[in-house]
DNA sequence: CCATCTGTCTACCAGATGGTAGAGAGTGCG
DNA sequence: CGCACTCTCTACCATCTGGTAGACAGATGG
């Protein structure tokens, strides 16, 4: 009884059409109905799967949580190792990239549900904050980082930056002048710009990377796709 | 029939509650009825004023936008001179933070309707971050700004980082270890420097010397709602 | 063969939704 | 006074909402 690799569940189906409407249109204006639909069942079917709407919503966020929580344990290695701010910019940005959805729903649950989102965050989010934070601190004592700089503000407006910024890059980058087609990479590239250098007293230069093997040129060559 | 100065008109209280509803549940998910409530009326005295829930929500969205439009011209006039990021910053950041409804309920909007949006940053945005961006890329030939900073898709991340940076503000917030009584503080503080780190080479050096720290945060803080 | 379990369906529910019809109430004005 | 105008109301509508009841089909397994 093992999965159908080619036809994902009809549970994972659900989750996905969930997580692409309450991500374009809100929890709030999404019918059960209109779920159902874009998955190719009647209403009741969908719900011999999900109870409830309201568990249905949890699970979509559940999942996304989870992703986020494979991709940590690699995260933290790679801020452990010498380009700290490049690894985790790239972590950060590549997850909500690969799939825009994920920061439209996270922003949309922040709106609709402060109170609960708190929570998660205040679970989820708040030690990461901590330990990035710590490192920076440390690297602002040294010198590296702006000294009238609020290391834990900047965190949280950086995660900010980049999970709002991916929900609304899109339709952001019509305030832009060029053509549509490049607007994402302008964008991204000068997300990552604007955060290394509100960040960094010299943003040429990594918090170590004078002190560095060789093994940096590596990682950064690694992943700049898209 | 002047206005009526101690009682707002029904008409205005009706564009009050709906922003504040809008605001915090999305349109999808506010009811005529509970607006209708809010304001103390029947729903029909409600569709009097404003025909259908779609056109009320145009004429939310439009006072917003007018109230902008007011604040222009006098922010132009500050963008020309020759450094005054502190007037435009603060001009940006009071205005969303004198009501932060004004801020989710654009970001809402940016969410839900991301065509329609479009057509309206394109009017009303553009422009404005042509004129600005303007001055950034002659600042940026004289060296005042980062080399390679794309000041135009700066400008987008900043306004972003404004509106959504209010919006999402409070809950945010519970990533922070503090006390929540001076989040708001940090966070705006935080937001201002990383925007003008991320833009001037040497931070520290505007034309007017913006030396004072409280001068600022006690414009922005005023009303609470709720 | 029968019993059970899983999953999908049709038919239905009570309540809420956006919106309408039309009856007044209050005011101003000739 | 009567007429018109503005505004609010009660009563109602068709449609949609999230959710339930229960029939039925196809496996599974004794």
């Amino acid at each position: 009884m093992p999965d159908g690799d080619k036809t994902p569940s009809v549970r994972d189906q659900i989750l996905d059409e969930a997580t692409r409407l309450f991500a374009a249109q809100g929890f709030g204006a999404t019918s059960v109905q209109a779920i159902a639909e874009a998955v190719g069942i009647r209403k009741p079917s969908l719900l011999y799967h999900f109870e409830s709407k309201e568990l249905l919503r949890d699970a979509v966020l559940e999942r996304i949580l989870a992703r986020w929580n494979e991709l940590l344990p690699g995260l933290l290695v790679a801020a452990a190792k010498e380009d700290r701010f490049d690894g985790v910019m790239n972590a950060l940005t590549s997850f909500f990239l690969e799939d825009p959805d994920r920061a439209r729903l996270l922003l949309r649950e922040v709106l609709d549900r402060p109170t609960e989102l708190r929570a998660m965050l205040v679970k989820h989010v708040r030690p990461w904050v901590a330990v990035v934070s710590d490192q920076l601190e440390r690297a602002r004592r040294d010198g590296f980082v702006h000294a009238d700089a609020d290391v834990e503000a900047y965190a949280v407006h950086v995660i900010h930056l980049v999970v709002g910024g991916v929900a609304v890059m899109e339709t952001m980058g019509a305030a832009l002048g060029g053509r549509s087609s490049v607007t994402r990479e302008r964008m991204t590239k000068e997300l990552v710009r604007l955060a290394r250098a509100g960040l960094f007293v010299d943003p040429r230069r990594t918090t170590r990377s004078e002190r560095s093997e060789s093994a940096r040129s590596e990682r950064a060559g690694s992943k700049r796709n898209k």
